[in-house]
DNA sequence: AATGAATGAGCATTCATTCAT
DNA sequence: TATGAATGAATGCTCATTCAT
C-alpha cells in the first residue's frame, strides 16, 4: 500500500505510523514551511534521526501524509457509497462524504492546501494514479446513470472532474465565508444545484434543491 | 483604489507598483514562505530598504500583493460582463472571465493559493469586504434572473456563493487534471452544468451543454 | 566652547541646541547602540539630514553629548563651590554636587556610560583636557588645605583622582543597590569616610561621620 | 556552581567552556552591540547553532558570561582574604586582590561595563544575589573589626558598599587617567584614604598612608 | 541651507540534514 | 537500529549615511 520506497531495512509499524499521524497534524497546523521536523519526532516520540530513517526528508514525509489523508478520504467516501444505489444518488452520497470527511477533520483540508501551495500539483505519480483511479469509479457511475436514463448524456469523465472541481472549491472556499454558512451547508447547495444540472428528468429536481 | 497606508511620507509610484509586480510574480513562482524580499528588491530595481519602507514588512507586502490581484480580477470580470445581458448569459460571461483570467496569468492564481495555504482566509477586512462586494454584485444578477423567471427560484447568495466555490475550486483543481483537460474547457463544462442546474426552463438547457 | 568644527557655513543655534538636548536625552534613554538617529531628528523637529550636517556622523554627535554634560557638570559643581570656604567643606560640597547632579539627572549619567562602554576612554582630547582641568582645580583646594594644616600631607593630585574615582563609583554602582540606598546616602557615607581619612585632625572627624 | 538552566538535553563541558572564554573576551573587546555571534562561534571553535543550542540567545550568553566573571572576581577574592588577619588587613587584601583581577584581566572589567551600560543593572537575580552575598562577607568582616575596637562604629553594610563603589569606581576610572596613574596605584591611595577614615586609632594611619 | 528618500551592509536566529555513538 | 548533538546556510529586518532636490 505505500508507495514510497526507502532504503530501510526493518521498520517499526508502530512509530512509523505515530510519526506520519503526526506529521500530518503538525503541517496542517503549522504549514509545510513552518513545520519543525524535530516538533514532528517529539510529538512522536522518537528521536529526528528516526523520523529521517523512515521518511527520508521533510519533502518525501510531507509526500507520505499527503498520500495517507488521500487514502483516508478514499475510504471514507468509498464507505459511505456503499450498497446499491441509483447513480444520483451516489453522487449525492459521495458528495456528501467528501463534505463531511474535511468538516469533521478540517486539518485533513491543510494538509491538501499545503501541498497545493507548495508544490503546485507535482506529486509523485502515485498520488496522481491514486487520485485518477477514485475519478475513474464516479466516471462509471455516472455512465451508469446515463445508460439507465437517469443522467443526461454527458462526458462522464470530464462531468466527474468538474464535480471533483466543484467540492474541492467548496471545501476550499468555504474559509472565506464560514461566517455565514457551514460547509456541508454550502456543499450540499452545490450539489443540488450540480445534480439538477446533469440529470436527466428536471420534474423531480425541484423537490431537492432547496426553496 | 489603494487600501494600505503605510507610513510613508512621499511614494514614488513607479517603485511602488514595479516593487507589487514583482513581488505578485515572486511570491506565485516560489511561495510566501520561500520568498526572499531581496530578490523581489533586485527584480524591482531598488534596494531592499526600499521595499520595506514601502510596505512595512514581507506579510503586509503580500497582503498588498493579494488585494492588487482580487482588484485585477475584479475589474476584469467586471469589464467582461458589461452590457445588458440576460443573468444566465451574465453568469456564463462572468465564469468565463474569471476561468480566463487565471488560464492566461496563471501565476495570480499562486498567489492566491499561498493566501489561503499560508493564512486560512485570515485576510485583512479590507479583502473580505472586496470579496463580498463582488460576490454581492452578482448575488443580484442571480435576483433579476429570478424575478425576469429566467432562473428557478433559489437562494441567491448561497447560490452565487457555491458558484463562486465551484469555479475556485475549477482554476486550483486544473493543475492535477491539466494533462486531460484545459482549465477554460473545465470551466466551461462546469458552468453549463451548473447553469442548467439554476435555469428555470430546461428545453434550452441541452443547447448549451456539450454533446 | 564648541570642540567640534564641523565644515559647516552656517549654522542656526537653536536647532543645534534642539538637537544636542534630544541626543542626550535619547542616547542616554536606549545606549548609543540602540540610538536611532531619526528618532532624535524627529524629536528635534529637524531633518535627519540636518543632524548630519550638523554633528558630521552619530558618533560626533555622541562626543558632542558626552562634552555638553560634562560642562554642564563642572557649572553645576563649580557653581556650588563659590564663595569662601576651607577646603575640606568646599570638597565635600564638591562631592555633594557631584552626587545631586546624577541624582536628579539620572540620563545624564547613562550618557557617561555609554561614553565608557562604547568607547573605553578614548575621548577626543577635548574632553581629557576638560576633565584634567576640573580635577586641577580640585588638586588645588586640596594643596591649600594642606597647606592651611587642614588637611594631612597626601599627594594631592593622586588624592583629588581617587577622590574622583570613588564618587565616579558611587553614581554608577548605586543602581545595584538601589533598593537599600538612594545615591546621595551612599554618596555623603562615602564622602565622610573619605574625608575623615585625609584630615589631618581627627578629633573633629566623627561628628560628620554617622553614627 | 552553574545558575543557568538551559534547555539543552547534554552538553559537552570543554565547548561550553570554550564558548564562554571567548564570548566573555568578544563581549569586552568589541562590546554587546558590536558582538557577532559568529564570532564568537568562531573563536571557539563550534558551528553558530551550537553557541544557540548551549546558551539560548545572545542576551544570555552575555548573562553567563557576567556571571562567570563575577564568579572569578569572587573566587580570586575570597582566595585573598584567606587566613586569619586583622579586618582592616582583610579589607585592604580585598581591596588590592580586586584591583589587580582588573588589572590583569582588563577585558574582565570590559564585561560589567557592557552590562552597566547595555542593561542598567537589570541583571538576573542570581547574579544580584551572588553580589550581595559577597557584599555580606565583608560587612561581617567591617562588624568583626568594630567589635575588636580596630573600625570606628559606623553602618557596616553601607560602609562596604561604599568601599565597594569606591573600588568599582576606580576601575572604571583609571582608563581616563591611565597615562598618570596604573590601576593599582590608584586603588591602593584610595584604600589608604579610606581605611584611614574608618581606623579607630588614627596614629597607625599615616604609616600606611603615601607620603 | 534643509530635507528625507534611497540604499545595502550587517546580524540574530532557525532548522533541515548529517553522522558519530 | 536509534538517537540527538552539531552544523551552517538561509533570511527578515534595521539603520547609518548619502545625495538629489
Amino acid at each position: 500500500m505505500l508507495s514510497t520506497d526507502q532504503p530501510v531495512t526493518s521498520r517499526n509499524a508502530e512509530k512509523y505510523d505515530a510519526i506520519l499521524e503526526e506529521a500530518i497534524r503538525v503541517f496542517a497546523e503549522v504549514g509545510f514551511r513552518n513545520t519543525d521536523v524535530q516538533v514532528i519526532a517529539d510529538k512522536a516520540g522518537v528521536g529526528k534521526g528516526t523520523v529521517y530513517r523512515y521518511f527520508g526528508n521533510k519533502e518525501d514525509l510531507f509526500w507520505a501524509a499527503c498520500f495517507s489523508v488521500m487514502e483516508r478520504l478514499g475510504n471514507h467516501v468509498t464507505r459511505a457509497v456503499q450498497g446499491n444505489h441509483g447513480a444520483l444518488q451516489t453522487l449525492r452520497m459521495a458528495g456528501m462524504a467528501y463534505a463531511e470527511f474535511f468538516e469533521n477533520n478540517p486539518h485533513y483540508l491543510d494538509v491538501f492546501v499545503q501541498d497545493r501551495a507548495e508544490f503546485r500539483g507535482a506529486a509523485p505519480d502515485s498520488h496522481k494514479q491514486f487520485q485518477q483511479e477514485i475519478l475513474q469509479v464516479f466516471a462509471l457511475v455516472i455512465e451508469r446513470g446515463i445508460a439507465e436514463g437517469e443522467i443526461r448524456p454527458v462526458d462522464a469523465h470530464k462531468t466527474i472532474t468538474a464535480m471533483a472541481s466543484m467540492f474541492y472549491g467548496t471545501v476550499n472556499f468555504a474559509c472565506y465565508v464560514k461566517d455565514r454558512y457551514r460547509l456541508s451547508e454550502l456543499a450540499e447547495h452545490g450539489l443540488n444545484l450540480f445534480l439538477a444540472g446533469i440529470r436527466q428528468d428536471r420534474s423531480d429536481a425541484v423537490k431537492d434543491s432547496d426553496q
